[in-house]
DNA sequence: CTGAAAGCGCTAACAC
DNA sequence: GTGTTAGCGCTTTCAG
């Protein structure tokens, strides 16, 4: 038995199988008492308008392709989540692509993708601005979490939240930071290390050395325990929280203790912050949020509106890996 | 400037569109030489065939409905990329879709993707067989990690791996054991706990205490810590790797320490079994064979053919949460 | 091997 | 409000 169609429920009913179209995609043009029984056969009949026609006749897919540079870093799941979810609430379908971490094949995954969505919502924190513009020239487009000159982006600023924490340490008797920066292509990597200099070029008597670039790696991370100790730092700002907990291991192995020794600040508030003992420290951010600004976002695009850049803003969630300098009182 | 067509680059050539059509679709059809014409000028204009339009022609979409119970569960991630790029290799998409965790949601999510894909591949641990089945029904499918009667599966066993685990702890002295349960209605929870009572009944002098149902949450396994001291159980199989990650967590509240009063055994072998520390002991699974498998399967079912369950096995991972019992020298 | 023609299921003018 | 009529871009008989 086959799929139902709007001819066969037109026959059915004896009207127009126009009239069942519009039934369905602009009822307020169907007669109340009309469209009434359409609908009744319809969901008798098991209908369903055919997404494949109905796109090829409105040149639209009902689709909204969706970029992640790796699934497996725990940031992303979230934000997938949001974005389906929000793609959903507007009746659109997500088609995913991984890019396996290989940032030099995000743009020809784009160029694939294109074809066969309405829409881009691309995380693509390592591909050059220039390559990345191209890849998606043309197709309604959002990035996240970084901004790309011509291109809308919803981008989750952590810069404040980063400072607020730095500070707070600072009050907290700490005056030497390690950075752990994240990887060279990053634009977050160069964001975050960016609010992190900038505090501290304002901040009285503190100083920052940086390590890094690290690929956003635990093992690497960890292995930058030593480092970390010869550094003589007593706060490490790491770029996220894989790495922080990469940290916590890398100094446990040096025999220095988190947070008594030495605190720890991860970024993002994937679910191993949780889940770590102590629990990590860290700067939550609203994907939730972020995916839903980055959907809506893309439909405005889409249907040619001008949008503006969004930005939602991460917030300190302080938890046992940060502490006061030992036998430090606090200090203003 | 518009897409091109098959019609723009047949009128440029003086072939007919069908000609062109052919030599994308069926190439051994089409002449060599006029086939390489056309793909030149194809690929000058920068054409590649339309999937709607294809897809209103052929039927098929191209596209693979994944269903996810719950992404943010570290276990999927690494399953969803081996599936998008198993799908990718084959030139399908994939449309994800995320449960949310909400268990009852799936079959209607089922329902609504059933229309705008080719196949499904489900993961749904909790979904009444019947329900499953019946949203299902008419669809190629092949399920994950679950079996239901009259739908092809691929699943994990770790029953082997985690009867190897137990033998393991048993020669080290351990003797009585807890087994903390995965979620009531979930199909691998059930599977995994029969592995355990199974051995233990052939096993010398060993006994087990089960503990829940729990959901597989972090927080439930870590305020487990007490009823695990009072079970006296020096060795404990928790369901999967979340849950064991708790369980460290609320045995350290309780003052015992990982492995060396009481030893853990995760499973699944998630990200987070590594970053902890001490590292989980945990069973391994292939999810890229996984992932490969199922979609393999799919094409296979889409295509007709008949096809047998896949099973593909976990392996034993020891790490640092497991050890011999104090004081107890290793005993047959 | 290639051209011709029909049709996949729906939408979107345009009439009535 | 509803029927009419063309397509959307491709595949697929069927002829030749």
């Amino acid at each position: 038995m086959k799929r139902a169609t709007i001819y066969s429920i037109a026959e059915e009913l004896g009207v127009h199988p126009s009239t069942v179209s519009r039934a369905f995609s602009r009822p307020e043009l169907v007669k109340a008492s009309v469209r009434e029984r359409i609908m009744a056969t319809a969901d008798r009949l098991g209908y369903a308008p055919n997404r494949t026609a109905r796109g090829l006749a409105t040149g639209r897919t009902g689709l909204i392709g969706l970029l992640v540079p790796d699934i497996t870093n725990p940031f992303f799941p979230p934000l997938v989540r949001a974005i389906e979810r929000a793609a959903r609430d507007r009746e659109a379908g997500v088609l995913l692509v991984d890019a396996d971490a290989r940032g030099a094949a995000e743009p020809g995954l784009i160029r694939q993708l294109r074809s066969e969505v309405d829409g881009l919502v691309v995380a693509s924190p390592r591909a050059p601005s220039a390559k990345l513009k191209d890849a998606v020239s043309g197709m309604p487009t959002v990035v996240l979490n970084r901004t790309v000159r011509g291109l809308p982006s919803v981008v989750c600023d952590n810069g404040t939240a980063l400072r607020e924490a730095a500070e707070q340490l600072r009050r907290d008797g700490h005056r030497r930071f390690a950075l752990l920066r994240g990887p060279a292509s990053s634009w977050a990597a160069r964001r975050r290390a960016q609010a992190v200099h900038q505090w501290a070029a304002s901040a009285d008597g503190v100083e920052v050395v940086e390590l890094g670039p690290f690929e956003a790696q635990f093992e690497d991370a960890r292995s930058a325990g030593p480092d970390i100790v010869a550094s003589g730092a007593t706060a490490v700002l790491a770029f996220d929280d894989l790495m922080a907990c990469g940290v916590v291991a890398g100094l446990a192995e040096q025999g220095v203790a988190v947070p008594d020794d030495v605190s720890v600040l991860g970024c993002d508030d994937v679910l191993l912050a949780r889940t770590m003992t102590p629990a990590l420290s860290t700067v939550t951010a609203p994907l939730q949020e972020l995916g839903e600004h980055a959907v809506a976002m893309l439909v405005a695009v889409a249907s040619g509106e001008r949008v503006r850049d969004e930005r939602v803003e991460g917030v300190l969630t302080l938890r046992g890996t940060t502490a006061p300098v030992k036998g430090a009182a606090a200090s203003g």
